[in-house]
DNA sequence: TCAAATTTAGAACATTTGTTCTAAATTTGA
DNA sequence: TCAAATTTAGAACAAATGTTCTAAATTTGA
């Protein structure tokens, strides 16, 4: 592991741990045993490390989408969709707790992950479109609510995590596990074997 | 009005337009011509604005409870919850950006609002089932939907503004009227004139 | 009215932060 | 092998921050 990864990874892991608010480069360096002036060679500035940890976090949904691309399109496909980026959002953790904040500081983060999130909601779309073609989703949705549905997914996918720091604070797999319940209840009523 | 007001008037302008991150006490005593060490007679440590701020939005969702207590309870009742809470939402806008990280920063700000959302949870859980009781909510909706159903209103509720901030970036009313109707799409499919 | 209480401005402080600079140590590769 | 490129530590700096201190101005109320 070189320098540079070795910045990134102690980054995520204060970030994440102790907040954005808490965590200065000083902090960062010394973590791993590196003096202030180290770090600042291989990141100029601050917001570099942030931008390089946002990089990993947008080229794995990427990844995510090509993956989607050459598999079936079914109940199991949406199941894993949510569960990888469940795991994407608690891994950067940080990114999702202040993301309005990084967005503002920081624009071409908060662009690039709009144009991210255009290009996820018309797969899930067109995933629903497929379920309602298989007969497995009702198929008297109206479109306007399909785009509405699609906008809750996004909501839950970006925050649950923040609603979960907010309340009941479960540990790792326990709200992993509340929150696939949650996007569960939330298609629940579009299921054709619950129309009737 | 007097100092105290004045200064939390400030801060709350100022947070809300420029971001926690960018806004220091010396910021808000500037702005309405104020010293920084009178600021800080009038509020010791800078925690205790948040604080202050963050009462004067409890307080507004206490009364807001109080007030649906003497209430007819319908769809009437449910839009008028909504766009009270959003409205709130929009007014503090900046602790509901920041909630996670100000959650952490001062610990009684985050048990406030989980014993609030608690409260406000279960009004909501009534009002559902006040719902089927008169037939306008189908009554076939499993009780872990019900929970999972308000888990979801809360989560849209509190993170809608976070949402249109890193996507769309509506405007006002037009922001408030996009996330009302996403509401109204998360109850379309438990109304009973849908069901069959 | 006038002494006590309060509010106020502004200087002062210790700390922290992001960043830069310098010079030494280490690594690279021809 | 050894000169050039790189990485590194640590000092240094200016700016900002939260907070405190002091002394003056203002307000209060008996």
């Amino acid at each position: 592991m070189n320098a540079k990864e070795k910045i990134l990874n102690a980054a995520l892991l204060l970030y994440n741990e102790q907040g954005i608010r808490n965590i200065t480069t000083r902090h960062i360096a010394a973590s791993i045993g590196m003096s202030g002036g180290n770090l600042h060679y291989h990141f100029k500035h601050t917001e570099d490390i942030i931008k390089a940890l946002f990089n990993e976090l947008a080229l794995a949904y990427d990844g995510l989408m090509i993956d989607v691309h050459s598999a079936l399109l079914d109940l199991d496909a949406m199941a894993f969709l949510t569960e990888t980026s469940f795991k994407l959002v608690n891994k950067y953790r940080f990114i999702f707790i202040n993301f309005v904040e990084i967005g503002k500081w920081i624009p071409e983060i908060r662009e690039a992950y709009d144009q991210l999130t255009r290009k996820r909601e018309q797969q899930f779309l067109n995933l629903f479109d497929d379920l309602i073609a298989k007969g497995i989703f009702r198929d008297d949705i109206p479109s306007s609510n399909k785009q509405g549905l699609v906008k809750q997914f996004f909501i839950t996918n970006d925050f649950w995590l923040s609603h979960n720091e907010l309340t009941d604070q479960y540990q790792d797999e326990k709200a992993l596990k509340a929150y696939r319940n949650a996007i569960d209840v939330l298609l629940w009523p579009y299921l054709k074997h619950h129309q009737t």
